[in-house]
DNA sequence: GTAACTGCAAACGCTTTGCACTCCC
DNA sequence: GGGAGTGCAAAGCGTTTGCAGTTAC
């Protein structure tokens, strides 16, 4: 799990003058809780069988939100499609390129290597998405 | 300019049993002409002073060809755009963060580099997308 | 109490599809 | 000549918007 617990999500939106609501929490929650980093479809479907009346328009509002608190993340991939990570550190997203799964892969090693790299650039860089396409495990058993 | 000329183009369309049009060639030579990754409309609206009767179908029919074929890379980007790039090369996407202008950046520096890192994964990857975020030059300015 | 938020439905915009006409080979 | 490609218009689909009712504070 990265990111934000409830206790420190609901500071933020007090913090910055929003309101707390049972959708805003679950929403965020179930972002962090996948490391697979959902569309919204997903999130929508997940999330109504513990809250039966929320609707598409509220995770929209919602992801707009946390985005713009800086909190979350939208990733644009191919087919249009478009997915949240709650994982705002440095990270590489690895994309099958049969199925589209995506997953976080994080290594210090990669990381240190990166900040090294990018230094030496001749600007400073302000954030980072690095995707690596491959193929998954479970695509390669097919 | 980095892609395939006009007489490639024409060889790996008949190649792979294509016909040959002046639409898909001058769609192709447009993005090849820029290194900012243009959108489907810009192309549209960029080809329609030459080619006053193409429509919009013929080129996302063409774009899906020549993504097809592994000549243009789709790249999906936040705010849902999808833009097209022929510079299937290894390569850093520059992304302003106010306008979202988009340049490719290439350093032999950070190609070597980049390389040995991805060496030290556990896996081999096949491809991948490096994005960096900053603030323009005219951005800058404003 | 009241302003913000939710849920619903309609509107919107980009992309895809279907089809008759046209053009490449 | 024939089949692939184009252009057009309609359909499709994900996202946004507007608004009445509800909830957080």
């Amino acid at each position: 799990m990265i990111g934000l617990n409830t206790q420190e999500l609901i500071t933020t939106f007090k913090k910055k003058g929003y309101k707390v609501t049972p959708q805003r929490l679950a929403i965020y929650k179930y972002i962090t809780s996948r490391n697979d980093h959902p569309t919204t479809e997903q999130i929508y479907e997940a999330l109504k069988r513990d809250h039966p009346t929320i609707s598409l328009g509220t995770v929209y509002k919602t992801l707009h939100l946390l985005k713009q608190l800086g909190l979350i993340q939208e990733l644009g991939f191919n087919e249009g499609s478009i997915r949240y990570d709650s994982n705002m550190q440095l990270h590489i997203n690895m994309v099958c390129t049969k199925c589209g799964q995506i997953d976080d892969y994080e290594s210090e090693t990669f990381n240190s290597n990166w900040k090294e790299l990018i230094s030496k650039l001749n600007f400073k860089p302000k954030g980072q998405r690095i995707d690596l396409y491959y193929e998954c495990e479970k695509c390669k058993k097919k």
